[in-house]
DNA sequence: CTGAAAGCGCTTACAG
DNA sequence: CTGAAAGCGCTTACAG
């Protein structure tokens, strides 16, 4: 029973004024239209004598916009370990958010759809918000290119293609990241190396790979072997590829296999560095034996999800520009990768 | 400007119907009113058709539920640092909101209001979600007297007082974890201690002091300097207060205070735990030596999360019970308290 | 079974 | 300067 709350007609009512009166002396818009300061001092005094406040939910029927970004991630984020994929990209999109004077929505109701889907019953749910942003790797392409004819404003935090639509996204540049950290291996005297990791979505594992070549390209002689990363489920297959390949680099397309790889391998007597050296193409989480700081390719994404929500406030101003961001990465070298040239 | 979106009486018009109908198809409350098959199936197509999406903001207003839950943070997060306040929190709050099927509306926007606040211009901004889960060491308790006073349903995370009122909470108990990690160190020979960290909220400090007297209480000869966590600000004092103390234990009432402080100790050769025993009386991220593992209390985020959502669900159900509940904590011991009894 | 209407509490032109 | 009215988009009795 929520307790009846004075309106703006009771206020009205016992200034003896009309209630539109009321509502532009609390909104201070006397700009155009003066108001006797006589009347201003008398409603006033009434709303504080009546208590009264303003409904929000009422102001924002009335005025327009929900000032609501939303945001959608195909991956629940339920399971506790996942935690790390989600939240560096949150703390950018709130920061910004924030900035730009929005709240954020955060759809994580279920409404019996088994996998999260943006669309329920053909209904867009994304349409609470005035835009959004969508993570996770299991992006629908379909709803996304739905999305796109409807002419809803979003940005994908993850490059995304659908074919005859040009979607907004902000991206990590795999490509340049995945080539820095390859070089580094044959720096490192490295010839003979396995990628491992092939998986959703396609784009972030094509561009990595392609990266990957990019730098073997430049050395004579040097070998990559291409793993999917559904070898891991199948350890015997995994160290015997591992050991009849006899590469001595291991290139995890993230940091989830990277750490599964690792885990294997170590139960297996392998020595990392001493045996093999392993890098991983993603940074997060990573629950590693306590010495071992992982070779590893860091994101930023605090600053995507900050500018996933600038492009997309962008674009609900203006409904046009479609605009695609790429990022650098950067190598961080850990204690995972050693040096074959001798010393 | 926000676009045109289908509206339900665009809906009731293209499918020949009045809009008092389209909402009952779509409500499902078929209970008292049956409605033809024919006629759903109709309002049904032309809603997928239009991609009509109803406006929660209108539903609110009509009497209806937002289906959201709000959550506000008197701290920012924007400070990337602090991230593991909040976020453990919220991964609870997410689970149990989608469970049930609630979405999540995070309180972002900054309004011109300088520190946060919930009450913008006289305005209770919660009131754009059914109900709210509040967190935050800076409480603003005017703020909360006055959410009590109006009847609006919320659940704060940790414990707070307001005189006249009583409100619902979820904390940790602190008073327990603190008096376990005292008779931790007591066990290992410990007589002299100082608590170091009083500071917002009060009644998590006080708590905390508690748990260390209590524990303190049973042993003959115990001493417990008391100081304020705005002592680490003057690196000179805070030291000296340390060896006039004599102290052979520091029990920090938080990880930051910890930090802090640990890394003013080691700068100036002060060997942990070798030459002072440190804990904390709570968990969290912590940028430490590698081979340091703190000891810790450590208290279950996630499932405080959880259970705020569900207490105000609850609360939203049936508008009486105020319940508050404590969640036990853990010690986890780890490298910086050490046996001085001999060993 | 369905339609017409009132109402939620505010804002904003538009008349006086 | 102020009032009367329409409208924001929905829900819910209440008539048919």
């Amino acid at each position: 029973m929520p307790r009846a709350r004075p309106t703006l007609a009771d206020v009205a009512r016992l200034a003896g004024v009309s209630s539109g009166t009321v509502s532009m002396v609390l909104n201070k818009r006397s700009g155009n239209v003066p108001i006797s300061e006589e009347t201003r001092a008398r409603v006033m005094d009434t709303v504080r004598q009546l208590g009264y406040v303003p409904n929000p939910v009422a102001q924002m029927l009335a005025g327009g916009a929900s000032r609501l970004i939303g945001v959608f991630a195909y991956e629940a984020r339920f399971p506790y370990e996942r935690e790390n994929f989600f939240f560096p990209y949150l703390l950018g999109i709130e920061r910004e958010a924030s900035k730009q004077d929005y709240d954020l929505l955060l759809f994580t109701r279920s409404r019996g759809c088994q996998p999260r889907t943006i669309y329920c019953d053909g209904v867009n749910q994304l349409r609470r918000a005035d835009g959004a942003i969508v993570l996770g790797s299991q992006t629908n392409r379909e709803e996304l290119r739905m999305l796109a004819e409807e002419g809803y404003p979003f940005v994908s935090i993850g490059r995304r293609e659908v074919t005859g639509q040009q979607i907004a996204w902000v991206a990590s540049d795999y490509t340049g990241g995945s080539a820095e950290a390859t070089r580094h291996l044959i720096e490192l005297g490295h010839r003979r190396l396995a990628f491992l990791g092939m998986g959703p979505p396609a784009e972030t594992s094509i561009e990595k790979l392609q990266g990957c070549r990019d730098a073997l390209r430049q050395v004579a002689g040097a070998e990559l072997a291409v793993w999917d990363r559904d070898l891991l489920a199948r350890p015997d297959a995994f160290l015997q590829a591992v050991r009849e390949s006899a590469i001595t680099a291991l290139v995890c397309s993230e940091i989830a296999t990277f750490v599964n790889a690792v885990r294997q391998l170590l139960a297996e007597g392998i020595k990392i560095p001493d045996d093999l050296s392993v890098v991983s193409l993603t940074d997060g989480e990573a629950d590693l034996p306590i010495s071992m700081k992982p070779t590893v390719v860091c994101l930023n994404r605090h600053l995507m999800g900050e500018t996933a929500v600038r492009l997309l406030v962008d674009r609900m101003r203006a409904r046009d520009a479609v605009q695609q961001i790429r990022f650098p990465c950067q190598l961080v070298v850990g204690n995972t990768t050693r040096d074959l040239s001798g010393c």
